[in-house]
DNA sequence: ATTCAAATTACGGTTTCCCGTAAAATTTAC
DNA sequence: GTAAATTTTACGGGAAACCGTAATTTGAAT
């Protein structure tokens, strides 16, 4: 129920950032500092802890293009696990223009994200929402993808499945995942269980074939 | 070799909006409007026309946004292509995050736009440089997909591929494509070739079946 | 019109996928 | 501890994918 004082926006564009910072600024927020980088605001974090002045907000983009500069965390998702582990008291918005379902969930229920705010058209009011929100403690979503929170279907996907997909669309072929399982040391792993699991997944999400079945599970961000 | 005076942009985003508008008003530049929708970006140019003051520019994004209101013009490229046949002398800057070298030629050689900046960390910066060049009756294109428009491997992905591509994704059997393909009138059809084009392309993504090269072109942003 | 190159189609053989059934192993219930 | 149920594994046959080669058609050049 701590008023946000201190905000890191983690955001590759400039042209985000910019109108990002306008709004936190009008929110009389005050101190805004924003990395173009995973591994800067992974830095900005650290000092800020060791200056006993941590931040109360991390507001970050999932996907960040990668140029000429080495990095080493290379995604929000990571960043987020990172600065988490380090600072748990932090909220964090992931502000991103992801629509998946399953990534989104997961980002509520394994990397404790308080707010998603989908940018769009109306996303800075969203922001502002969401921070509101935050504020009084409580989660925020954009309205438009609520309903992933409820949809029972990511449930019944185990880990297992989602291994099984993620090799899959590693390009490891059904005929050899058994060895793969063998050699991750994950089982079961006979040919047939294989097959059998990936029919049950055909089943499920309603797919004609694998090829299908791959699709679908990259569109729901499974893999 | 006219000073731009009159601009208009179509980008969904709010964030995005803000700054470009920003870094116009800081080029002197007399008259900014902005859509959020294709269709009201093409209803101004059209009154623009009307009123015989037409825009001497046109910064697009290309990906907009489906929710709930009803459109005509789904993309940028219907959007641009429109625009350039109701005023062929109207500058176009594509500004836009994709990097897929196929889209972008096709922008120059069949859409004439007149610049392509790649959304990214410095881009404001180059709308700038490419509002500049444009003014001197020059094209421009981000530095980091200069080497796209020499690169002769383009020619090797059409659009040919991106239907086998997305019709592989719906779950349509590559056994059962030269069906599909004769349906939509698509030609060459033959069991032969579909198979061969297939081939190709898990030899150019260096995919090792189907599956794996249909998960390299979700993640491309293919399909 | 003729020739030549390239693209398309046809086809056969091999591998992988797909689907059902049944045996073996493991877990659950009492 | 035993029986029943569930899960895992094995296997066989048909379908689809995969791969090379060769025949045919198309298109461009002259």
């Amino acid at each position: 129920m701590k008023k946000i004082q201190k905000v890191l926006i983690a955001e590759d564009f400039d042209t985000i950032n910019i109108s990002l910072i306008q709004t936190l600024k009008s929110l009389d927020i005050a101190q805004i500092d924003h990395s173009k980088y995973c591994d800067d605001a992974l830095l900005k974090i650290k000092k800020s802890i060791l200056d006993n002045e941590p931040y109360d907000l991390l507001i970050s983009d999932l996907s960040f293009h990668t140029d000429n500069r080495k990095v080493e965390i290379k995604s929000g998702e990571e960043l987020i696990e990172k600065v988490k582990a380090l600072v748990p008291k932090i909220k964090v918005i992931a502000y991103s223009i992801e629509d998946k379902s399953f990534l989104i969930k997961n980002l509520f229920e394994s990397y404790y994200i308080n707010a998603f705010v989908h940018k769009g058209r109306n996303s800075l009011l969203e922001i502002k929402k969401a921070i509101a929100e935050i504020q009084e403690d409580k989660n925020y979503i954009s309205p438009n993808l609520q309903h992933f929170l409820q949809n029972k279907l990511v449930h019944e996907i185990d880990i297992y499945d989602i291994e099984l997909l993620k090799q899959l669309s590693k390009g490891i072929p059904q005929e050899k995942m058994d060895e793969k399982f063998r050699e991750l040391g994950i089982i079961p792993n006979s040919k047939s269980t294989i097959e059998k699991r990936v029919g049950k997944l055909k089943d499920y999400f309603k797919a004609n074939n694998t090829v299908h079945l791959i699709a679908i599970a990259k569109d729901l961000g499974i893999t």
